[in-house]
DNA sequence: CGACTTGTGGAGCGATCGTTCCCGTACTAG
DNA sequence: CTAGTACGGGAACGATCGCTCCACAAGTCG
């Protein structure tokens, strides 16, 4: 009962990520999301509670994207698993073609911005990093049940690496780093498998 | 002539870099650095001009004295090169021993913050990106030179691996992973050499 | 000793921060 | 229809932002 909304609730959520995502928490105002989400701070608040608990729900709605989109690119399981681990690390780093700058992961830029002081938002964080890791290992997994890496594939080691390079990639993303040098480096890492 | 400085500029500027390090540009406020400096506003605007060009400060500070340590540990040219390039890695991993959460990288988080939008502080974020690249380059050049890595390694693609995989490992230790985890993800890289 | 130059302390500028409050509006339940 | 309820628009709260200004202090010059 009551007034109904005038405003999509989830679409104000992408837009409150696609902001925060590009201008990190501290340096985005109540006031550019309200703009940004055509609310007035009354139905941001109301609906959102306040700015932090916005971020969190931002930062949930990344996760679900994309991993979504992850997963999607990982569960392919007819083509070769090196094929797919370098098209989702390839994809992970090709920003999007629209010439607006490389975002690089919400997840990295919140992790670094705010490190571990605020307890729920580095349990979002290394929710994240996890889900990462458990898809890397089930990969990889799959690839050496399948024979295509070597049987002796210490599975532990190659999950770090690559867990550390998908890291490392999104941090020369965001920085706007040349293409084909991160091309380079994620066909090393795959070759590294052995 | 006129009245001399009732402080140190140097000590200012280290005491400004580890309060910009550890809670990134935009949360960290004029009146916080007035305070971790000792400095009223108006001589921390006489000396620095504003907050950015502090920043700056902060930023070549953090250059100098961080490529200075690293050139000690990467030039210790009688020990073999993996062992260095093992040791380096773990140094960078390594959160100082006194209580405090890890604050990573000061030029990965600057740029993870910034991204590319500010012209200065990306030419020098990029500048310290280039001397690491260098330095593993140098490194793996002597390395092949002396006999310890494979004649046929090719070091574009090494450098390449290893420099985004010190990128990963930087945000690791800010996020407060675990080292024995990134201690195997080193490992892996280091043998990946071959 | 003045005359001059530079640094210090701190009040305070206008702008913006996150947030709240109020009132008119649009809808539902009875 | 009326009563009740949630929303929309926007003014405005106190706090803090980056920064400036000015009277005074502490030195160097002649």
């Amino acid at each position: 009962m009551g007034r109904p909304r005038q405003f999509d609730e989830q679409d104000a959520v992408v837009r409150a990520t696609e902001l925060f995502w590009r201008r990190g928490y501290h340096a985005t105002s109540v006031r550019d999301l309200g703009d940004e989400l055509k609310l007035t701070p009354s139905s941001l608040y109301r609906t959102f509670t306040d700015k932090h608990t916005l971020f969190l729900r931002a930062l949930d709605h990344y996760r679900a994207t994309e991993s979504a989109q992850a997963e999607r690119l990982l569960a392919a399981d007819d083509r070769p698993i090196r094929e797919v681990l370098r098209d989702w690390m390839l994809w992970l780093v090709t920003c999007p073609p629209d010439g607006e700058p490389g975002k690089g992961c919400f997840v990295v830029n919140t992790a670094t911005e705010l490190g571990t002081a605020d307890a729920r938002i580095s349990e979002r964080t290394e929710a994240a990093f996890e889900v990462t890791r458990q898809a890397l290992r089930a990969l990889l997994l799959k690839g050496r049940g399948k024979g295509e890496l070597p049987a002796g594939l210490e599975i532990d080691g190659a999950v770090e690496l690559l867990f550390t390079t998908v890291l490392g990639l999104r941090v020369r993303e965001r920085a706007g780093h040349d293409q084909a040098r991160m091309g380079t480096a994620i066909e090393v890492a795959v070759r590294a498998l052995g």
